[in-house]
DNA sequence: CAATATTGTGACCGCTCAGTCATAACCCTG
DNA sequence: CAGGGTTATGACTGAGCGGTCACAATATTG
C-alpha cells in the first residue's frame, strides 16, 4: 500500500538511513575515518552495531554516504547562490561567502571534508574517480564563470581553469582557518576579504 | 675513541636512522599512515621489524620524524631563498617559486604533508602544538615581509597575517594540483602564474 | 490473539598489525 | 680465535575492530 509512491517502510528505512549517517559524520569528524569505530557510530547512532549493517554495507560505504550528501547539498547551496548573480564578481563573492556559510553550518562535514578528501585523491581507491568528478564540476562551473567574464573584459587574460583553481584554494584555505580558529572576524567580512584579494588578482586592471 | 667529535657507533646509528626514515617516507607517502604497515617499512627499509625498534620508539615516531625532516629543510630552503631577495615582491615570489620547486623534488614528502597535515591539526594531538608552531613560523616570515612592504608603500594596507594566509594557501593549492598531475606547465611558469595573481591581489594599485 | 514476517541485538569470530623477546649473527678487543 | 658485548632477526602475542549470525523483540496480518 504505497503512500505517496512510497511504502512506510520505505520511509522508516529512510528515515534510519538519515539518523545513522548524521551520527557517522560527527564520529567521522570528531576521530578521523580511521580511528573511528563502528561501535562508535553505532553508540552515537543509539542503536547495536548489528542494525548498522541492515542500512548499509560496510564501515567505507558509510562514510563516503555522509561524504557524497554534504557535498552535493554544498554543491547545490553555491550554484544557485551564484545563479542569482549576473557578473563574474557577484558570482564568485557569492562561490566565496556561501562556502564559508556553509562550513560555518556544516562544522562537521567540512572537517571530514579537509581531513579525507586529499586521502581520497592521493591513494588510488575504487572511488577516487567519483571525488575527482566532484571537483572538477566546481572547477568547471568557476572556470566558465571566469571565461564569461573573460569575453566581456572584467577578467584579464588568462588559463580560466588555473584561475578557478586559486579562488577555489584561497576559499579553502580559509575554511580551514576558521575552522580551526584561526579567524575572529564575521564570515561576511572574511568573504569579503579573500573575494577582495582575489578579484584584484584576476580582474582587469582597467 | 671520539672522531670529530662522535664515536663510530653514533656515526653508524644516525645512518641506520636516515636509512629507515627515507624508506618509511617512500611508503607513508605512497599508503598513508593509516595504511602503511611496519613490516612495508622494515621491507622497504631492508631490514627486520624488530630493527626499527632499535632506532624509533613507535610506528607514530617514526612517521613524525620524517614529517619534520622534510619540513625543517622546507623551511630553511624557503627562508634562505627569500633572504636574498631585496623587497616584497621578489620575496613573495621566492616563497611560492621554492615551494614549488622543493614539492617537484621531494613528492613523497608533500604527499604526507597534505595528506596527513590536517589530521594532525584537527586531532588534538600531544604533537598538535609542534605542527601548529611549523605552521605559524611560516605565516609569521610571510606576514612581516608584508608588514615591511607595507611601510614601504608597495603593499596595501590589510591584515598581513590574512594576506599571508591567502598566499600561503594558494601555493599549497597549486602544489597540490601538481602533485595530482593536473598542470602540465613548467615549474617556473606556474611559481610565476600564481605569484602574478597573488601580487596583484595585495599591492598597492598605484 | 495466534501465526508469521520484519527489524533489532550484541556476543562472537577471524584477521590484521604494533610491538616484544628469545635467539642468532656480527662485531671488537686482547 | 676465544669470549663478551652489541646489533639484528622474525616468530609470536595480545589487543582492537570490521563484520556475522543465532536469537530476541516487535510489527503485521488473518
Amino acid at each position: 500500500m504505497p503512500i505517496l509512491g512510497r511504502t512506510k517502510k520505505e520511509v522508516v528505512s529512510e528515515f534510519r538511513c538519515l539518523e545513522i549517517l548524521e551520527a557517522a559524520r560527527g564520529v567521522f569528524a570528531r576521530k578521523g575515518f580511521n580511528n573511528a569505530t563502528m561501535d562508535d557510530v553505532a553508540e552515537a547512532a543509539g542503536v547495536a552495531k548489528g542494525t548498522l549493517y541492515l542500512y548499509f554495507p560496510s564501515k567505507r560505504e558509510i562514510f563516503l554516504e555522509t561524504f557524497r550528501q554534504g557535498a552535493v547539498a554544498l554543491q547545490e547551496e553555491v550554484r544557485s547562490k551564484m545563479d542569482e548573480e549576473a557578473d563574474a564578481a557577484g558570482k564568485i563573492l557569492a562561490f566565496v561567502r556561501t562556502r564559508l556559510e556553509y562550513a560555518e553550518r556544516n562544522r562537521d562535514f567540512f572537517r571530514i571534508y579537509y581531513t579525507e578528501f586529499n586521502n581520497m585523491l592521493t591513494h588510488p581507491a575504487p572511488v577516487r574517480q567519483e571525488f575527482q568528478d566532484l571537483y572538477d564540476r566546481q572547477a568547471n562551473v568557476l572556470a566558465e564563470v571566469l571565461r564569461e567574464g573573460m569575453r566581456r573584459k572584467q577578467v584579464r587574460k588568462m588559463d580560466p581553469l588555473a584561475a578557478a583553481g586559486i579562488v577555489y584554494d584561497a576559499t579553502r584555505g580559509w575554511i580551514a582557518q576558521r575552522l580551526l580558529g584561526w579567524s575572529q572576524s564575521s564570515v561576511e567580512d572574511d568573504a569579503n576579504f579573500v573575494f577582495d584579494v582575489i578579484w584584484r588578482g584576476i580582474a582587469c586592471s582597467k
